[in-house]
DNA sequence: CGATTGGTTGATCCCCATCAAGCCACGTGG
DNA sequence: CCACGTGGCTTGATGGGGATCAACCAATCG
């Protein structure tokens, strides 16, 4: 059977292309597109290569891969990771609509780390070599791709002190006042969302083991500031956690 | 006494502008100027608004300055940290020659952290706007510029998989084998050289204390791997401090 | 059914933080 | 000159936070 229109619905093909562009996109306040006009935003559309289904589980790219394009995720949820000489993972962020992957393979043109869908999504893929001829012709373009790169800069310096002087407690209450504020960017609830990556997923990402998430989730729940049931996680006091993250409450 | 030329000698002022050019700066190859002819480097030279000393334990922006300008550190060394709500420091990097300050302020208009000069150093002022534009002009300029932000967020990457799943021995070594590798591609020694930072600010961005970086020293000294008086430093036996940073060599 | 995957809970242990004391080089003032 | 303080560092003794080990549970799947 002969498709005039790519699939929506085939894994690893091209979406719809009439549905799929930047200007309908529910991300595009936050992604690239942010703040382009009409006319901008139909030549980001113009160069985008494909947008591609990427079912859960599998890799966007891995480290290593020679590096062609970024990743504008549409929908869905990835982990990125790096993977040390003895071949254990690291986690070094989870990754949702509207965010870029990337950027770090831009310096030596290979990916310096591995992203993996944490759940069936669907991203755009955007050809470096276009995305930079494009940017000569639009500041706006220019000015909110430095902020995107920027912003992973600081996102990774947050990991970064995290990592270095938070105690575990401390560091899973950042960890989940993170996920708050950035689903509550994205229009959905800042206190009721289910947790896309696994236990074990989030203590690598912490510097944790898997034992200690399972002890502060119920710590966390014993103290009455969330409820948890698999990966269903309602939050029933963001100021305390927000206070445990700051290190204003100690928190027994 | 009048200058028709700014003192070099003169602290906190602007260096001799006839000396301080990208083509004479032994950091041309390293730094923004990379790859560029001589008619592009004149331009970038032009933008370049001044060329300022920053004395030992100075700072050269804070946390939550207003950003106006990236810093090319022409000679010395800074440190930038972060300051936790509970006041602590936090070393996020230790910054030398040909090296740019200031990026992660790009996607707030604010600076994320602080810079300190390590010793008396000298730093280029690159006022972004200026810069933004002539990025537009100078493709090479686009593309370096590009790589430097990105080789910015595979650093922290690799200090991210350090204090996720380093123990501390493997820590410092990685941390020493790094400083070798950068002294090593400014052309200076990648066996002899001096630790610019205190013990404190080495294991508060290692995540450790400084009485464990003294033992870890003092342990390295014993395998034979290194010599070190005071903040002097010798690598003996390079291969291996890589094998334990790799975790090849397990290191009792 | 058994096998497997993902998560929880308890017991024990160890790495590194913490606490404490002391060393050394330096500056400062009597 | 010494006495004194101070900052940067070293060394030793002790303790704790979280890792590790182990058992178990629940859901899913062939």
């Amino acid at each position: 059977m002969m498709q005039a229109v790519p699939s929506y619905t085939l894994p690893g093909t091209t979406i719809d292309v009439l549905k799929a562009r930047c200007a309908t996109c529910s991300m595009h306040q936050l992604c690239l597109p942010m703040g382009l006009d009409m006319g901008d935003m139909d030549k980001l559309d113009k160069i985008i290569g494909r947008r591609r289904k990427v079912a859960k589980g599998d890799v966007l790219f891995r480290i290593g891969d020679p590096f062609t394009s970024l990743y504008a995720i549409r929908l869905g949820h990835f982990k990125t990771y790096q993977i040390n000489a003895g071949g254990e993972e690291q986690v070094t962020g989870f990754q949702m609509g509207g965010e870029l992957l990337g950027m770090d393979a831009i310096s030596t043109d290979k990916h310096y780390c591995s992203a993996m869908a944490l759940e069936d999504s669907e991203v755009c893929e955007i050809p470096f070599s276009s995305l930079e001829q494009l940017l000569v012709d639009m500041p706006t373009l220019l000015r909110h791709f430095h902020r995107m790169m920027s912003q992973e800069i600081t996102r990774e310096q947050s990991v970064m002190l995290l990592l270095g002087n938070m105690q575990a407690t401390q560091r899973f209450a950042a960890f989940l006042v993170n996920l708050a504020s950035r689903y509550e960017a994205r229009g959905y609830s800042a206190t009721a969302f289910q947790l896309r990556m696994s236990r074990e997923d989030i203590g690598n990402y912490l510097g944790l083991t898997i034992e200690s998430i399972s002890r502060l989730l119920n710590k966390f729940k014993k103290l009455g500031l969330l409820t948890v049931s698999n990966r269903e996680l309602q939050v029933l006091d963001l100021p305390r956690l927000k206070a445990i993250t700051a290190g204003t409450e100690v928190c027994a």
